[in-house]
DNA sequence: ATTTTACTTTAAAATGATTCTAAACTACTT
DNA sequence: AAGTAGTTTAGAATCATTTTAAAGTAAAAT
């Protein structure tokens, strides 16, 4: 499907700014990545951002669910063209993230859940340190 | 045991500063807090502490393992001193953490982990929604 | 006990990520 | 073509956290 009935089909007007980042984002392989990152990106493709577009259009990207945000990044927010439900691993020593697909990890026993919510995600992150 | 000497245990100079936040922290229940609620209550204990040195508190109390950072909360640094292994109930309309002692969970299936790193921890988290 | 040394605290400035603001712009509707 | 509602922009603002450099303090050495 093209990027721009992508942006329509979840309701996002299609700008030229927000088809630059769905070409550098929803084409390619999945990804973790920065809002600076992102912001590099645009300028290697010879385009030009202001910050706080690329944020917003991170924001609007999430929340229609053309991408997901890692929940577990300390300093600077993390996003992840994979929207499948999954997991990661942690390099402690460098921040880098690898995904693990849903299929490969299984919760044998469950903690009760406390009474009056729901089970709304399950998050799990392996993290690695080199072996000596 | 008292303050002073787990301060000593620890290798941290047993300051003024140190041992109004090991009294606050290391002796009642086990909670959830960040750099500002500790500051809030170091005041609301009659004593007066410049957030720098609350910030620099936690850090070595967390680097020499009297407590510990929640990994997955997005702006604000979360501390937590239950320094068992363990995992987080997140309440994701509030953010409130509840915790999840190690027993209650069992992974019953793991990925591989990639050939070169050891799995040097493991953190789950329940994201928690009201029930309908 | 006094001096010395290394570590700690402090206020304030600096930093860095992110959000906000208000004006200029643009996609969509009429 | 004109109107309107949503979007982009630069720059200011915000917020958590870290850094700085000077003043203070605990422990070690005399």
């Amino acid at each position: 499907m093209k990027n721009i009935d992508k942006l329509r089909r979840v309701g996002l007007r299609p700008t030229k700014q927000r088809l630059i980042i769905a070409d550098i984002l929803l084409d390619g392989p999945n990804r973790h990545f920065t809002a600076e990152d992102l912001q590099d990106e645009i300028c290697a493709s010879g385009n030009y951002m202001s910050i706080g577009t690329v944020y917003n259009c991170l924001k609007r990207f999430k929340n229609s669910g053309l991408i997901k945000q890692v929940e577990y990044s300390k300093d600077t927010a993390i996003f992840d063209t994979n929207t499948t439900f999954h997991h990661h691993f942690l390099n402690e020593e460098t921040g880098e993230l690898i995904d693990i697909e849903n299929d490969k990890v299984i919760l044998g026993k469950l903690p009760k859940i406390p009474s009056g919510f729901l089970n709304s995600g399950v998050d799990i992150i392996i993290k690695l340190k080199k072996h000596t």
